[in-house]
DNA sequence: GCGGCGATCCACT
DNA sequence: GTGGATCGCCGCC
């Protein structure tokens, strides 16, 4: 039993909340007709005020963060380092400027296609495959053309199942790569799946 | 207008 | 374990 997950669920106002609520849900993508999916394994929270990690503190808009002050349920995908597509979820209400970074996923459907896209056949990294931001937007195809849609169209979407043993096993660290944010760079809104293979392996 | 740097990944040593 | 890729944002000139 699986269900699309509606506009309200996004537009909760914690999205600390979310980024926890998050871990166990689906991300689906239909891209070039190929069906993918995983499971959600790992998601850090950023917040448009009172967060020096986000690129919307303060409610700094840009060009490329405009999306994320619009009325939750749309993606937010923005290069980084000039070469990775990272995949977002915009939360919360409008001008309110939340959002959730998608870490990892647990591959379940299109695989084939997805170590394709990944450029990675040998079934010895297959835990390689999602386990990082611009892992999961390549393996799903996602790139800076889905800026902005919706994710209750066909495109990209997220579905909820039952998980009864998910909500135990979640665990929170400091969000990754974000040392620059002083004090806020310690705030635990990084989420994953505890023992998850697919979460993906902290520099320090 | 310019230069430094980032919510990363991978090839190479 | 290290450094290069490569583009948009922002602070400073």
């Amino acid at each position: 039993m699986s269900k699309k997950l509606p506009l309200d669920f996004y537009r909760h106002s914690d999205v600390v909340y979310l980024a926890k609520e998050l871990i166990g849900k689906y991300l689906c993508t239909s891209i070039d007709g190929q069906k993918t999916s995983g499971m959600i394994v790992e998601t850090e929270a950023y917040r448009g005020f009172n967060d020096a990690a986000c690129h919307a503190r303060d409610g700094r808009k840009t060009q490329r963060n405009s999306v994320m002050f619009e009325n939750g349920g749309l993606s937010y995908v923005y290069l980084c380092y000039g070469i990775h597509p990272l995949f977002n979820i915009v939360t919360n209400k409008k001008n309110c400027a939340d959002a959730v970074l998608i870490r990892a996923i647990h591959p379940l459907s299109g695989l084939p296609l997805m170590q394709q896209r990944r450029k990675l056949s040998s079934s010895r990294k297959i835990h390689e495959l999602t386990s990082g931001p611009g892992k999961v937007s390549k393996a799903l195809g996602i790139h800076l053309d889905h800026y902005g849609l919706s994710l209750t169209g066909s495109t990209i979407w997220l579905e909820e199942h039952q998980n009864s043993s998910i909500k135990r096993n979640i665990q929170s660290s400091p969000r990754i790569g974000i040392g620059y944010a002083g004090k806020d760079a310690s705030l635990p809104w990084r989420f994953f799946l505890k023992n998850d293979p697919f979460v993906s392996k902290v520099k320090i």
